[in-house]
DNA sequence: ATCGGTTCTGCAAACGAGTGCAGCCTGACT
DNA sequence: AGTCAGGCTGCACTCGTTTGCAGAACCGAT
């Protein structure tokens, strides 16, 4: 025997498959009698009946399913986020439909394209850029979506993104506090948002704490990564050699910085301090454990999945963005500065 | 306007919307005169018509979608898993959607049947249990599936799985190498067939190497985790203080150990040495670096889907199951015992 | 007894694509 | 010229569910 459908499921009640159908969607369970309806739920329960949301979604042009557009899902930063998407949207019902881009644009196209032709009734993006013309079109074309970490500049999206200048500024008034003058940024990508917010964040902080402004304690790293992090340390220490700090743009990166101070024979935090950012799992069990700015993770990707939902049910409702706190978790990689 | 349906494309190409199908659909493009084919094609293309899955899938049964049902997102084994599989699955056109079941029966139970609520064609399933009735029953009910990482028992399912016995027999054999004699083992759950296969392969590899074969060396560790595997590490010391070398049964039991080190003042591998398992990312960062076996996350999970997309499209195909190689990664986690 | 108004149920038409079957046309062969 | 085969195309139905509309049954009020 199949999966029960609807029609068995009324003919076993005895009645007609539209009101099997309004007996057992609670929305319209109102428009027939509570009798019948207890009959008709009975009977698909003793079936085992499961509604069949192709068929639905095929009727109501709704597919119950959202798509979730990340860089790369290998990146720690990401599964957490992800588990808080998935934990709203299964008891709304919805599933999530995850897609990697690799961080490249063409693939991002194709990629989000395949999940519109699933039908996918909104977006969860962590991909944005701070010029990004596929997703300011995506808006225009009304399709629901909001941007989780990052946000793309001059398009009213909602997002949900950790306060990134607030946790630049706990980072450097902590190794301002501990004694540290100079001290350098290992800077994100500028075609990111939270490249450009955490550095004009990290400028104000080092000016208004009345440290070292030199602009070459500035490195603007190529990529979100270890790599990255590692060359841009390496420029940073040929030119500054004295630098006795490092804010990293974040943790891949300053997973960077650790491949260099093996590399060259500096001792961390007894020459150089380091602070990461985002707070990755694992980071506790490094040498030495990084110091690292906490963003809540999984509560940036329920907020998220709550705030698409709404979006969809309320398709003009005003874009709502939310700005979440963060914590510095002061670990082994920060310490006074030497001498 | 919305998006172009296949009758938009057959009006726009002046044929009938059943030749349209025809002529899209390459399995019977042959059907249509090849003029008028490349005419709807083209046409098709310029109006960006997309089928829609959902109407395909009502008539055709098939939902191009596959379940992948893991126990934790979070946990740093399954990402690069993922990613093989949906590497394999998007070129082919299916989609993955990913539960997480958090190791609960109950839970799993329910997002399973919710799968099979959205028609997936099929499953991968990274949770078994020796023991694992719902897997058996499903399987006898014809659902197509293959197991990655663990196996139930007695049941003909495909599985990927890596030669656990082959990677317990390099840790050992690399410990006793170095001339470790004492050498115990944090062993996963026995409810799960890498728990036991790795066990077995352990007191195998003792036994043929002439090391201590006391069975209080070996503890079993009620979770993979890393509370779990500090706990099982604390038990072993307080009954065989004079070990001096840890194989543990995976990644995570290892990291229980590092905690348990720094409680105890314990030195590694100055007093004791520790091997892991599975390879996670970022190993190498940590203090010491971690010795372990690496496995090929990715290939494990590209392997599963194409075994999975072979059962969906040959059902009655025996089932085959494929066995991993592996290699032991050498690093800074493991040395001579002292004296 | 008639009417108006509820309350409930059934009918039938969708949604978008796939497919067996019938029928058209063309061309070739007798 | 008539027949037949074969190649294309269109018709109409189907998948499982939702939903506007119509009608049945029943109630109370006139």
């Amino acid at each position: 025997m199949q999966t029960p459908t609807l029609r068995d499921v009324a003919d076993a009640a005895g009645v007609h498959p539209a009101t099997a159908s309004r007996a057992l969607n609670p929305a319209t369970r109102g428009l027939v009698n509570a009798e019948t309806a207890r009959r008709v739920i009975k009977v698909a329960e003793g079936l085992g009946y499961r509604p069949n949301p192709i068929a639905r979604g095929l009727k109501t042009a709704k597919s119950s399913t959202i798509g979730l557009v990340i860089p790369d899902l290998t990146n720690p930063l990401f599964p957490p986020i992800v588990r808080g998407i998935e934990d709203v949207l299964e008891p709304a019902g919805y599933s999530g439909l995850i897609v990697n881009t690799d961080n490249d644009p063409q693939r991002e196209q194709a990629q989000i394209e395949l999940l519109r032709g699933r039908q996918v009734e909104g977006l969860i993006v962590a991909t944005a850029l701070i010029d990004h013309p596929l997703m300011a079109r995506l808006h225009t074309e009304g399709v629901p979506m909001v941007m989780v970490n990052r946000r793309p500049d001059g398009v009213d999206i909602p997002s949900i993104t950790p306060d990134d200048a607030a946790g630049i500024e706990l980072a450097v008034q902590h190794l301002a506090g501990l004694g540290h003058a100079k001290v350098a940024h290992l800077a994100g990508p500028g075609t990111t948002s939270t490249g450009v917010a955490r550095l004009r964040a990290f400028r104000n902080a080092v000016r208004d704490l009345d440290l070292d402004t030199d602009p070459e304690l500035v490195v603007i790293c190529d990529h979100w990564s270890e790599d990255s992090g590692a060359a841009g340390l390496r420029r940073l220490l040929d030119r500054r050699p004295d630098v006795t700090a490092v804010v990293a743009g974040n943790d891949l990166i300053a997973l960077g910085c650790y491949d260099v101070f093996a590399e060259r024979g500096i001792s961390c935090p007894g020459e150089i301090s380091v602070v990461g950012f985002n707070d990755m799992p694992f980071l506790d069990k490094l040498a030495p454990p990084l110091t690292t700015v906490a963003i809540p993770h999984q509560q940036i990707g329920a907020e998220a999945a709550r705030l698409l939902l709404d979006a969809i049910s309320e398709p003009d409702r005003p874009a709502r963005s939310v700005l979440l706190p963060l914590s510095l978790v002061v670990r082994g990689s920060t310490a006074p500065p030497a001498g």
